[in-house]
RNA sequence: CGGGACGUAGCGCAGCCUGGCUAGCGCGUCUGAAUGGGGUUCAGAAGGUCGUGGGUUCAAGUCCCACCGUCCCGACCA
């Protein structure tokens, strides 16, 4: 492509809206243009990593023997009651687009497509003879985010790669999911990123495992807590951990209420009270669809929500107002305890609140905390469950070393979703046996342009955009300088004919700009290798070459140039 | 959804508090000249419904109201 035709041009200013590394350089180097929150124009340079992704995407799925079909984005609300998601996805939490046509019939913009496929491949299916089946799509995908945010990264239309898998029995479905598992990991390794594999929460789409596939960058959205030792590896918000218990009194110590004004935070708690700030307790008071619940937590850990909203089965969850608070502790914020709530508040704890003799609670009492409380003789023990939120420094639930933190940006996401919409949707078969059941489903997700800003995110320098030869727009970014000799003019004008003949992917610069400004923009668009014809390279029947990730240019007779760009980029000679 | 901020030329901003002639600046764009391997220099020029609608006023980019749009923050505290 000649860039004096093209489309795309740079930015000298970062845009403002730009939060992020990937957003302000996709932005200024021409690959994007915002069009409303959260929307984006895919322009050509972007366009064709986008296809280049989306291409070793299709090719590792083919492998892993899936089959590729397009499905419609635009779906009817009739699929979404049958498998009961309607209410949540647009009622609770918002996050369908979803409207009337002009009959008056509710449709919805696909935020992904279990109902239809499974629509789809019920019809397919009726005996364990046309299992197993593998299909997916490349697709544009709708989400009405409560905070679409970073440009790609969270955005409100995106291109998502999305599989489906059906099986005959759990034998087959986990055969499906180790698959599709290894595909990802094929995929994350063609492309080149730095990443780790999670385990994590089923969430929304439901089943019985997950795994994550994360893109290790500091701007990264979502935590990963993992062990230096055994490998686990999981989400935050999925993580187990243990703590580090310690040794209690011999003896229960009376029940004592303490006046301490204002002591706010665990922290200056224990220090006002001389205890250990494991003897203090956190109680949280959530307004949940089943009620108001306090939740106890030991005074070092903070609660996972997921976690405590699965313990207590409720579907929404959130923290109680503080005129709430006030009502049911009769306390400002900050001195709920456990004894003396109104009856209708249900009580549960974090296991690890237990087992500790003498700790400390709010007392329901503006200023007060009560000490030396023990379960059984001061209140009955409440229900028990393991929703404390895992951290760095917390021991490993598989073994005795300490847990690490990372940040991660999920690229992918695989869930093995057994009977969960097969079931409610009646996508079922016959057996060997005659026996009619539900098919076993997985599914499996990659967000395509997400992973074109992850990579952004993952690799750049202060000039710009760093891509690998795997995904980048075009392989060689060809300058042209000097272009008003026609001499040199020729030269170039030859040089990007022959790569274009030899399958080499090229941009040439053809602009009558100053060297200076063209290569600030090849640094800034980032494609891997940059080949420069001059004055100095012309005379020779050279050309000047230089890899993005390298210092410096050498100067080379063209077919060795071509010989290494090929073996760069991994062309066939 | 709650809270906050912003909307002035293609991009980034000033002007608004304290209303007053032809609304400025930098970058970019166009013309000319010099320069010619890391955003060079000089001279000139074009380009704006001041988000939209209403109101106050002799007078509104500036004050008031509504709407639209964009961005940021949001429990980590018991």
């Amino acid at each position: 492509m000649r860039q004096s035709r093209h489309v795309g041009k740079t930015l000298r200013e970062t845009p403002k809206d730009a939060q992020t590394a990937a957003h302000a350089l996709l932005l200024r180097a021409g690959f994007m243009r915002q069009i409303s929150a959260g929307v984006y124009v895919y322009l050509p340079l972007l366009h064709r990593t986008l296809a280049k992704i989306a291409q070793i995407v299709r090719e590792e799925m083919e492998a892993a023997g899936s089959e590729e079909l397009l499905m419609p984005a635009l779906q009817p609300r009739e699929l979404w009651l049958e498998s009961g998601r309607w209410e949540r996805y647009t009622a609770i939490d918002g996050i369908m687009f979803a409207f009337k046509d002009r009959r008056g019939s509710q449709v919805c913009l696909g935020p992904t497509h279990e109902e239809v496929v499974t629509d789809v491949l019920r019809r397919e299916i009726s005996s364990y003879k046309d299992l197993p089946k593998n299909v997916f799509q490349i697709q544009t995908k709708f989400r009405d985010e409560i905070r679409p945010r970073f440009g790609l990264m969270r955005a409100r239309e995106f291109i998502m790669k999305d599989a489906y898998s059906f099986d005959a029995d759990e034998a087959g479905m986990e055969s499906s999911y180790q698959a599709m598992r290894e595909a990802y990991h094929r995929i994350c390794r063609r492309i080149g990123f730095n990443y780790r594999e999670v385990e994590a929460d089923p969430g929304a789409i439901g089943g019985s495992a997950s795994h994550e596939f994360m893109v290790l960058a500091k701007t990264g959205e979502e935590t990963i807590i993992h062990c230096p030792n055994c490998g686990y590896a999981a989400n935050q918000e999925f993580a187990s951990s243990r703590l580090e218990e310690y040794p209690q009194d011999p003896e229960p110590l009376p029940m004592q209420e303490v006046f301490g004004e204002g002591l706010i935070g665990v922290e200056p708690l224990a220090e006002f009270l001389k205890i250990p700030v494991w003897k203090t307790t956190k109680t949280l008071i959530y307004e949940t669809d089943q009620g108001v619940v306090a939740a106890m937590v030991r005074g070092d850990c903070d609660v996972n929500e997921l976690k405590l909203a699965k313990l207590l089965g409720c579907k929404t969850l959130k923290l109680a107002s503080p005129e709430l608070i006030k009502e049911l502790t009769g306390a400002e914020v900050g001195y709920a305890g456990p004894i003396g709530l109104p009856p209708e508040v249900r009580i549960v704890a974090d296991h690890y609140v237990n087992n500790r003799v003498n700790f400390e609670c709010g007392a329901n009492k503006t200023n007060y905390h009560n000490i030396n409380v023990n379960f059984g003789r001061d209140l009955p023990p409440p229900q028990f469950g393991d929703f404390k939120l895992a951290k760095a420094g917390h021991i490993c639930p598989r073994c005795e070393s300490r847990l690490a933190a990372d940040r991660g940006i999920e690229v992918g996401h695989i869930f093995k979703l057994g009977t969960k919409y097969s079931e409610p949707m009646n996508c079922v078969f016959l057996d060997a046996e005659g026996r009619r059941k539900p098919v076993l489903m997985g599914c499996y997700g990659i967000g395509v342009s997400r992973m074109a800003a992850a990579w952004v995110e993952q690799s750049h320098d202060e000039k710009g955009i760093i891509w690998s030869p795997q995904i980048a727009p075009y392989h060689v970014h060809l300058i042209g300088l000097n272009l008003e000799d026609p001499t040199i003019r020729e030269a170039a004008e030859k040089t990007y004919e022959r790569l274009q003949a030899e399958g080499v992917e090229t941009l040439f610069d053809d602009r009558p700009l100053r060297a200076g400004e063209k290569f600030s923009d090849a640094d800034l668009i980032g494609l891997p290798i940059r080949l420069t014809v001059s004055r100095r390279t012309a005379a020779g029947q050279a050309v000047e070459y230089k890899l993005r990730h390298e210092k410096e240019a050498i100067l080379l007779p063209f077919d060795e140039a071509l010989v290494k760009i090929k073996s760069f980029c991994g062309l066939n000679s």
